[in-house]
DNA sequence: AAGTATTTTTAGACTAATCTAAAAATATTT
DNA sequence: AAATATTTTTAGATTAGTCTAAAAATACTT
């Protein structure tokens, strides 16, 4: 059976994206953390997902995905972010609500399914927490965006991404007003606890801690 | 864990299919049969199901679904039905190739995902192939609906179900032009063979043989 | 009603993914 | 560089779902 489980799937997708953060090796340990599960049970997937040629291992020395492992990788986030366009888009669901059906919905194995839902969506480019969307060949689009501490006090930016897309900070997100597209101005930043004082879309005054900025990303317009 | 694996799953809506088709408890066997997997392998799973009271079960004496597996193997059935319509209506699938894909979307677990999809799809009340598809509380909506052999010679009708939903009917049905809507005229039966010559859409003329017949469900108008 | 055939259940083994506990390897501290 | 701490791997057990083969129960025939 040359077939991909869900659990090895989730790996994957694991290792994917502690890679991007990481120029070395990843470590059994950061895998278990991300998969909430232990260090032996990670070894042991390891092993499995070596023989399968989908990541390069060798005992200690951590892991990397292969170019198979890779590619496999970015058609799950592939998937995962057009079925969190469609449900936010066609659905009404609301940006917090839709990583945790995505989750489910990542593991649909038809090649058909996905690209006539691409097609059927538009061929968005950014999903709805404003992450790039892959194409069927997993090429990204790459937009030049910065984080909210880069931009300089009095400069205007709009809202495109954010870093963290937990329902927690997207649900304190929805409080402030503050959704994809949202024009901030950096007003002026208090270096006594870091925060920035930020007008949004040219009307509300907002104070925001750093740890809220650096979440942010903005396109300067 | 209170929770239903898809496997589960599986079982359930296999046993209650074949449910709709008698009045007696469900064998062992027949299960086995429609799972494509050994009898052994049914007897350990109904008592699994059985102990989370998704079954009535005694040794022996076959098996029938409670009230609490009806509901939830309808609920699968909404689901599947609804997926295969949104895969035909929206994302332009032909009406054979849906059915392996609403398998697995079937397992995706939101309730709030579906009634959106429901509402999404315009709450069609039946799917691709006719079949009914259940309201969120399970109520069926029923239609008068005879088979092709129960028309009358002369007669007409609207071809609005089919009973056999796989692949290679669905194709053969495809190259008679014969699709959900279609109006169809017996014009003779020859007993000879069982076959009937009908007129599709008061233009075509064909010759039906009567198992093709047999998976036709007509409205008469 | 006795014997045969069929169906169903039990028993025991296998695989995938997981766990805990212990051993081995690597890293850090003094 | 030795001692200690941390990380990783191994070993052995567990669970869900499956299998085959054999035993038990039921059904069919004559």
């Amino acid at each position: 059976m040359n077939t991909t489980s869900r659990t090895e799937e989730n790996y994957l997708k694991a290792i994917f994206q502690l890679c991007e953060r990481s120029e070395e090796p990843i470590a059994t340990n950061a895998i278990a953390h991300a998969m909430k599960t232990s260090a032996a049970s990670v070894t042991d997937m390891i092993k499995k997902l070596s023989k399968k040629e989908l990541v390069h291992y060798q005992k200690h020395k951590g892991v990397r995905l292969t170019d198979n492992g890779s590619s496999m990788a970015t058609n799950l986030v592939r998937k995962h972010r057009l079925w969190e366009t469609f449900l936010v888009n066609k659905l009404n669901f609301s940006w917090e609500e839709v990583h945790e059906i995505a989750e489910e919905l990542e593991h649909i194995p038809s090649k058909k399914l996905i690209d006539r839902l691409d097609d059927f969506l538009g061929n968005p480019k950014f999903d709805p927490h404003g992450d790039p969307i892959p194409d069927a060949e997993g090429n990204f689009t790459f937009r030049k965006q910065i984080s909210l501490p880069e931009l300089a006090e009095g400069a205007e930016g709009i809202l495109v991404g954010v870093q963290d897309d937990t329902m927690p900070f997207l649900q304190y997100l929805n409080k402030l007003n503050l959704t994809l597209g949202t024009k901030i101005k950096i007003v002026e930043r208090f270096p006594y606890d870091e925060s920035t004082k930020i007008v949004i879309n040219g009307a509300q005054e907002q104070i925001l801690t750093n740890k809220v900025c650096l979440n942010l990303f903005v396109k300067t317009v």
